[in-house]
DNA sequence: ATGCATTTATCAACCGTTTAACAGCTATCA
DNA sequence: TGATAGCTGTTAAACGGTTGATAAATGCAT
């Protein structure tokens, strides 16, 4: 290893200015308890030598890093990707930088996530639970030690903390409503696991709507899946084999929607002619496929801000300011030609 | 601020054990020093009372922090997110952990994620430049403390140090190629600003494509703007306007293709009847929309893989192994609808 | 019993910053 | 004069690990 030593400290300065290292360390802090001349003096020398912060000594003596923890399952959905920047945005805002995990869809990667973070000290964790997640316990050194933990837009079913997301039960009502509406009796529906509080949701909302319009609800209409484009193809090959076809399908994101259409296109089967589509979240792709995709807005960015301050909120314990447990955002139709004859 | 200060330190375990600390310490670290009976009770001690090693604490000892910073100008860009898994993974292979920040595709917003790197002591950078970065000035820190900084992707022109990049030459004139192959003998060329080496390269192949083919390259035929899809539109608009049409284009990146197809739906012009496209970088959308999207593939994961893998050599100074310091990827083109007849 | 090497574990300094406690100095007033 | 207060700045002890120097304990040969 090379050195790398020959950075600049706050004794560099002191020494410089025959001052000792605690009155430039609170010269740089702006500490009243320094008269203006010195402290303009020191600053003038911290920047004329090039001394920036040892971050690192400063978290270590303060036992506090201002780095928030964010697990995601990855950084390329696009939801996640606008969230992420609504939480960048938001932490800079308030001095603290993040620290991004992807756990790939996998618990395992989650918990050692969790455990690099902790390592870390971060002040706070903001997560997006894996779709595998059933519970909290690997989420425990959070927990235990009283670190804040908020979750947004995906959360374990077990977890009574701090939570952000969007009103997937609204969400799964108003795709349903909108399709019958439009004419639909038979509606298909392409969920995630069930074990995600997200997916539940927007089933449960899907039924409530088929029952406020009097249909059946029939089980063998809901393929669950974990969404992927590939899995979707597949489950519209299935569906497709059937001799009576839906007239109608939500789907719980957009690019199992996506991977619908291709397929009907293969198939020669017309969207939205004989099958209606809804699908979810407005990613890019919903307008660049051809039906553009009617689906639901959830404003990932505003979701992303809003779980950054919830969680410093936490982290500086606001006293003032009452933090809300469970925030739900609105969410939002987008009627586009999938969906509209 | 709520009192957090309950965590086990390896003084617990050792008063536990009646040890002293740095024997703890040694032994958690499987230093041969101590003896494996100890070892064992230390270890065991260790994970009994969740003891979590303070990794602040050990970095401003050891005056290595195991972070790698990483500077994108944003993460929703389908290349930058399957180059930062390709980074995230190769990471953590070796025990490192990676910072990400988003520069939005500001200078400002990069110089400011410097000095916060500089400051946490991150162990090297890994960046792609904003779009309107002219020069290395505001990574000066990192130069002149001799900390590791490898660019990928976009580099700026003044960079003398490790890159990583696609063949962008010969991505420009593979697509350039290919077009005057399937018939076209007006190509136009959208570019990205020509400050950034990636957009030059594209350009440059461009031209020796077209001079290959003896087609004179026509200056009024490349639009330089900053590739976002608005901007895509209204350089689609100006094309339409004109008396004449061109017969193909070359678009830098994938999302003007996009944009240029949409709008050329919209004044019922035929792609790829009238106009061929190739775009660049195979992101998801050049699957969706259609007619489907010729493109250039850059294989970001492994980009991102290479580029970690670089820098951790770097920083580890691994003397045996000769890094190279411009490595190229290769590039291919993939044909798809929009430029095949 | 003595000397010497080897194993095993401890001591104490250190990383760079923060901060409680304290000290020196000047000014003010009884 | 001495007591009190208000500024300004210093000393030294943290924070939680790491590590070179050192000591204690043991084994073994003489």
């Amino acid at each position: 290893m090379k050195d790398r030593t020959n950075k600049v400290t706050i004794y560099d300065i002191a020494q410089k200015l025959g001052l000792s290292a605690s009155t430039v360390s609170r010269a740089l802090q702006n500490n009243p308890l320094i008269n203006e001349e010195t402290r303009l003096k020191v600053q003038e020398m911290a920047t004329e030598m090039g001394y920036v912060p040892n971050w690192i000594a400063s978290s270590l003596r303060k036992k506090r890093s201002n780095i928030i923890g964010l697990i995601v399952p990855r950084t390329s959905m696009y939801f996640q990707s606008t969230a992420i920047s609504g939480i960048q945005h938001e932490a800079h805002k308030y001095g603290f930088s993040i620290m991004i995990g992807q756990s790939d869809e996998t618990v395992a990667m989650e918990k050692e996530l969790v455990h690099t973070f902790y390592s870390l000290r971060v002040d706070g964790l903001l997560a997006v639970s894996s779709m595998f997640t059933t519970n909290t316990d690997h989420f425990n050194p959070f927990v235990k030690n009283n670190i804040p933990i908020v979750f947004y837009d995906r959360v374990p079913s077990d977890f009574n903390g701090y939570t952000i997301t969007g009103d997937d039960y609204q969400g799964g009502y108003l795709a349903t409503e909108h399709l019958i509406r439009q004419g639909c009796k038979r509606i298909a529906h392409f969920s995630g696991i069930l074990t995600c509080n997200l997916y539940q949701q927007r089933l449960a909302g899907y039924k409530a709507a088929l029952a406020a319009y009097d249909i059946p609800f029939d089980e063998s209409m809901v393929y669950v899946h974990d969404l992927t484009m590939q899995s979707a193809a597949n489950a519209a090959q299935e569906i497709f084999s059937k001799s009576v076809l839906p007239d109608g399908l939500f789907t719980a994101n957009d690019s199992s929607a996506v991977a619908f259409i291709q397929e009907a296109k293969k198939q020669g089967i017309q969207v939205p002619g004989q099958i209606k589509v809804v699908g979810y979240s407005n990613d890019l792709s919903s307008r660049i496929i051809s039906p553009s995709l009617s689906t639901i807005e959830q404003s990932g960015y505003n979701m992303g801000q809003k779980a950054a301050s919830t969680i410093i909120q936490l982290i500086n314990q606001d006293e003032g300011i009452k933090v809300p447990k469970n925030y739900v955002f609105p969410v939002e139709l987008i009627q586009r030609e999938s969906s509209t004859s």
